[in-house]
DNA sequence: TGGACACTAACCTGCACCGG
DNA sequence: CCGGTGCAGGTTAGTGTCCA
């Protein structure tokens, strides 16, 4: 069972918080000017009640503007990231909605394997338990997610309201296949997160920290324990240039 | 069973913006 | 025009646990 004690409480406001603040967050559906203390400030004012209603916001820009420290400013850039939050891949979305054991790694697999929202709210067990790197914990978990009448309201609540997660593209090439890159320091030519997309489009996979599997860890400056780990484990360490030199020829790499 | 990883917490810096 | 606030984005460190 769940390790967690929750508020009984459906409604309850931290609750609620909690689970927009997690649905916004970077690595989830990335919608920028969307922090905690506007969160709650907007359950507050109702203007938030539930993870849906954050579609419902640009819809009320006209009130919003004229709250204390919201602008014409920051509300349209606040509708801005909401309305681009709408097209995430399905793996993010997955992560979004909070499912217990499904993170960014898992929501992509998942998403990788089933291809379809659909499908996914509809796998059984054993078709869930089946996939690569799911076990039986999170296999129930997703199945049991699923099952929430509360759950299932909010899935097609965000569907009706515009939220259309995109399937995930496959890999481009397989140069990268079967090996493991970790980036770590600070990243001067990309982003962290172009640079993990950069391997993922090549085939390969990028993971947080440093093993023995890892095939290389890019490091910038300021790297610490990642770098130290590496050394330890006899892993290849290369800079950013190095890295850059790997990719398959003429793949197009957006600045930082 | 143990290694690898998912996930969290906490911190820091720099920036955009509102409002005085 | 500048100060304060909140957020983005970056990072390390640490904990718990999934799954091969």
């Amino acid at each position: 069972g769940s390790p967690f004690v929750l508020c009984p409480n459906r409604a309850c406001p931290a609750q609620v918080s909690m689970k927009i603040q997690h649905f916004v967050g970077r690595k989830m559906m990335d919608i920028d000017g969307l922090g905690e203390k506007l969160i709650d400030r907007f359950l507050e004012l109702g203007f938030l009640t539930d993870v849906p209603s954050i579609y419902r916001l640009p819809s009320r820009r006209n009130e919003l503007i004229t709250l204390e420290r919201l602008g014409e400013q920051s509300v349209d850039n606040l509708i801005r990231s909401i309305e681009a939050s709408k097209e995430r891949d399905l793996g993010r979305f997955l992560f979004a909605l909070g499912i217990p054991e499904v993170g960014e790694r898992s929501g992509r697999d998942i998403a990788r394997d089933l291809r379809t929202l659909d499908a996914i709210r509809h796998a059984d067990y054993d078709t869930l338990v089946a996939l690569n790197n799911i076990g039986p914990r999170t296999a129930a978990e997703i199945q049991e997610w699923f099952a929430e009448e509360e759950n299932i309201r909010v899935v097609d609540d965000l569907l009706a309201l515009g939220v259309k997660p995109v399937e995930s593209e496959g890999p481009e090439s397989l140069d990268f296949a079967g090996q493991t890159y970790v980036f770590t320091g600070k990243l001067e030519k990309f982003s962290r997160e172009a640079a993990e997309a950069l391997v993922l489009r090549f085939g390969g996979k990028a993971a947080g920290s440093v093993s023995k599997n890892t095939t290389a860890l890019v490091a910038g400056p300021g790297a610490g324990s990642k770098l130290k780990k590496a050394e330890e484990l006899k892993v290849a360490v290369m800079t950013e240039e190095e890295f850059l030199a790997m990719l398959p020829e003429g793949s197009l790499v957006e600045p930082a």
